[in-house]
DNA sequence: CGGAAGATCCTCT
DNA sequence: GAGGATCTTCCGG
């Protein structure tokens, strides 16, 4: 299967510009196919009220997709992928922590899965409950924890506080199969920076 | 209205 | 690598 290799894609993350996206910027980002999106999110800096770093780790969601929350139309919790492209969709994950997606088209969205810690690292730290960097944010709902994301900063768009997200130049993108699904499990949807350090698992 | 499943993480072996 | 924590959501009856 495709999934079975490492893909060393050529580098097309778009790069557009200095400053953080908002307004038409980003809607211009978001609006476009999940796996574009993915993948060009990867080396974007996102913070939340100024904790933050570098996406190192993305997945890909459709509404024609059995793994995504859209697979079977709106209801109360996937709301907010039904917003405008650049909309945070948040959710409980097993009861216990979040998970952050940006949306893309409608009822598609980018699955945030990790990040490389840069800015408020003690925060992130005393956050988590340890020192170690890279356990910090490797993982969907351990960057939630890192940066304080709870329900109540669901449904907004990224150019809006508390977030700020700033585009990246382009970097080095490996793909795999997607973690932690049983449906459409084969899709090779999961999207990583080559050789981060900061990865929720690592790309065989 | 009950119950199973779930886009996870941590601890222990 | 296995198992438990923990609880919301949604589907089936």
């Amino acid at each position: 299967m495709l999934s079975a290799f490492i893909m060393t894609d050529a580098t097309t993350n778009g790069a557009i510009g200095v400053g953080a996206l908002a307004g038409e910027s980003l809607r211009k980002f978001f609006e476009r196919d999940a796996i574009t999106v993915s993948r060009d999110l990867l080396g974007c800096h996102l913070t939340v009220d100024g904790v933050g770093g570098r996406i190192t780790e993305t997945e890909a969601y459709f509404p024609d997709d059995e793994a995504s929350h859209s697979f079977r139309g709106p209801t109360k919790r996937n709301g907010a992928m039904y917003g405008k492209p650049g909309n945070v969709y948040i959710y409980r994950i097993y009861g216990m922590y979040w998970c952050l997606n940006f949306v893309c088209h409608p009822g598609s969205a980018a699955l945030i899965r990790a990040l490389e810690p840069e800015t408020g690292i003690p925060v992130m730290m005393a956050r988590r409950g340890t020192d170690m960097l890279t356990s910090l944010c490797s993982g969907p709902g351990k960057l939630c924890q890192a940066l304080g994301i709870d329900i109540t900063i669901n449904d907004r768009l990224l150019d809006r506080p508390p977030y700020v997200i700033a585009p990246s130049a382009p970097v080095p993108i490996v793909s795999g199969k997607r973690i932690g699904i049983t449906k459409n499990a084969e899709a090779p949807w999961r999207f990583g920076i080559q050789g981060s350090r900061y990865l929720s698992k690592p790309f065989r």
